[in-house]
DNA sequence: CCAAAAGTGTTTCCGTTACACCCATGG
DNA sequence: CCATGGGTGTAACGGAAACACTTTTGG
């Protein structure tokens, strides 16, 4: 029955399984929180929308294997990924029995080779403009969302979407993208700074019609040791 | 190649992988957080000690296999259970490469059926006798470990762990247990209470030798609607 | 009646909130 | 010089922390 062979202490007796890895990817462009999203011209499902996923490889590490899909699609390397739920269900795949690990991407939209999603047929939607998904890909995406969401609050997490150098209020903005809900710019501003995240740059944002804003980078050390402690990055009562 | 018959749009061409889910099984025996690893009386790994796992069967959903392997050893049904991690480093297995899914239980101690937890080689340690673990049963034992004290700051996961009736003193011990910090009575008291989970059942715990704690139960109904709110039950800055 | 543990109350303090005010820029 | 958005300051509020005090029980 089975294909590998055989001694002692092997596991002869047990079934093997498909096992796919799919890759949520949230960029922010600015104004909105967006998802990347690809037009499959392959079978199955062909020609709907799905994650940019595919198959854990034989001696393939699953990290390496995200890292490996992400890459494929959007050229970049050194991305935030984080695995976040391995979706089993029996069924879940009409074409044969296939498990699949989704991981979370979060990723700079400038920063990413446009062409080569072009080439792939990768577009970025926004939430409102997010077609319906083929399988179990919009639970997925769902639980990311959510995922991002509940992180977020409680930790420096939404850095990874801005480009190096950034504004408060540009940070502002990304903040209130995620939750969909109107921050108090001043308590903000204070919370933010008080973290002792950010460095300023001496810099300042061109580009505004008003006063230009300063521009902050991460303080990359603090960003390491503090990255696990909680850090309330939301209002009280804001769930 | 394949096992399978194929079709057009079946995976012919990909590998396929063994999958196990292991169960990083907490209970709590009113002094001490305690975890359930069995002896291995079966290959590979014979007489060392692991957590309780299982392949994954040809049909069976990802949650039932986590089910049906807890049950396997204690009995046990209507757990809490989590899905939490997928390990799939190629070498993690010495025998076949084996993906494991990790599943975090949650169980209250006294309930277990302990004659079929014995006919196991299962049986309870505390953190600090437990022993070195086959594979990396250790990091996923660590991670189940930080998961449970960073979720139980922020969710009302402990009452998993203790029986249907308790008292707040009780639950302190748990508390502190899982952090290994000691709290404030008074105001862990307050706290708890504030949260209107626990209903007062009019009767007293009978054991102590000084006065008797009230007993408490959970309301299922708020608890499941405020499970995932926040609810911050350890004291500030206590990471 | 004493020790030990449980329950209730109170003051202090600090972080958050909800504001007002000032500054820089382009049109 | 004015509209717009960015930066800084502050009073009021509320929840958490750190206490003291009272009550119950067994020995």
């Amino acid at each position: 029955m089975n294909e590998n062979n055989q001694n002692a202490t092997s596991y002869q007796g047990e079934k093997k399984h498909y096992v796919a890895i799919d890759c949520i990817i949230f960029g922010f462009d600015g104004q909105k929180l967006k998802l990347l999203l690809i037009k499959r011209n392959f079978e199955p499902e062909k020609d709907k929308w799905s994650l940019m996923g595919g198959f854990v490889k034989e001696n393939e590490n699953l990290r390496e294997g995200s890292e490996r899909i992400l890459n494929e699609l959007t050229g970049l390397e050194n991305v935030y990924l984080e695995q976040l739920f391995t979706y089993g269900e029996a069924q879940r795949d009409p074409v044969a029995r296939t498990l699949s690990i989704s991981y979370f991407a979060l990723i700079n939209i400038e920063d990413h080779d446009a062409g080569l999603t072009k080439s792939k047929n990768g577009e970025w939607f926004t939430f409102d403009e997010k077609p319906p998904l083929i399988f179990d890909h919009d639970k997925m995406v769902n639980k990311a969302l959510a995922h991002l969401q509940y992180k977020a609050a409680l930790h420096p997490l939404g850095f990874e979407l801005l480009p190096e150098k950034f504004t408060i209020p540009q940070l502002q903005k990304l903040y209130e993208a995620i939750y969909d809900k109107e921050l108090d710019r001043r308590n903000f501003s204070r919370k933010i700074l008080s973290t002792g995240l950010l460095i300023d740059t001496g810099e300042k944002y061109e580009g505004g019609n008003t006063k230009k804003a300063m521009l902050y980078t991460l303080d990359k050390e603090k960003y390491g040791s503090q990255f696990n402690d909680f850090h309330y990055f939301t209002p009280k009562g804001f769930f």
